[in-house]
DNA sequence: ACGGACTTGAGAATCGATTACCATTACCGT
DNA sequence: ACGGTAATGGTAATCGATTCTCAAGTCCGT
């Protein structure tokens, strides 16, 4: 049966109060300011499970490197900073974009990164 | 000095005839069908100094790993075939989408990617 | 509060991708 | 054709990311 432990209830907080994608080192940075003890292979375990669980959703960006989010959220797009690194959401999508694709493929998804510098880094 | 070898002039051929982005594998393989001995140590060395040359430019798409296109292209995006895993071009751009951004986001690119299954793998 | 089973955390191990090493090969100016 | 030197290719080494291992700790039904 599954546990709710003290490492359980922070990396689920972290993401509650996320606003943007977060990639496992972020999640054990936010989540160590809850359980200090916090270990890099526990935020992997939690984050599968909670994926496992459809809580979570796996964003996959260009530049490589998995970052989860809420799998709550209504469809979105990310922009991602070049200077810090850092993911966060855009809130529309142009439309008809799967229209795009060449005649006889099969589209059954899209992502949109949009890349340059978040406000903190301007 | 730069030198022009064989296996130089095999791997821009092979872009040449490409008509989508390719991988490191991708190259190999189709290098080796113009010269058989080909390795993959050159693949990588070669790649890298085509794209410090600006004749071919990296493309990240999500999932991960690098592929390779010929520089001089318009503004295009990709089809990612999750079956093959093969990246194919996308000859359109949904208009205004740099504008999607948040407030203060300074926007330098963006990048859509179509996911889902390519005529051959339908 | 007890005890068994599930979790944790630190480091080792693994994995795929890319690069380094180096003896051999092959451009290319002369 | 010759020779100096850049390039090659097979393999080992490296790298970052993720998973495994296992002893110690903790949750929770009873």
């Amino acid at each position: 049966m599954r546990r709710d432990t003290r490492q359980r209830r922070a990396i689920r907080s972290v993401f509650m109060n996320a606003e943007r994608p977060l990639s496992p080192e972020e999640i054990l940075e936010y989540g160590q300011q809850i359980v200090p003890s916090l270990g890099l292979a526990t935020v992997y375990r939690t984050v599968k499970i909670l994926a496992d669980e459809k809580w979570l959703s796996e964003v996959e960006l260009p530049g490589g490197g998995l970052r989860y989010e809420l799998a709550d959220r209504p469809h979105h797009h990310h922009f991602l900073c070049r200077s810090c690194d850092q993911a966060f959401d855009v809130h529309r999508c142009p439309d008809q974009v799967e229209e795009l694709a060449p005649e006889g493929f099969e589209v059954e998804g899209h992502e949109l990164t949009l890349f340059g510098l978040c406000v903190a880094c301007t």
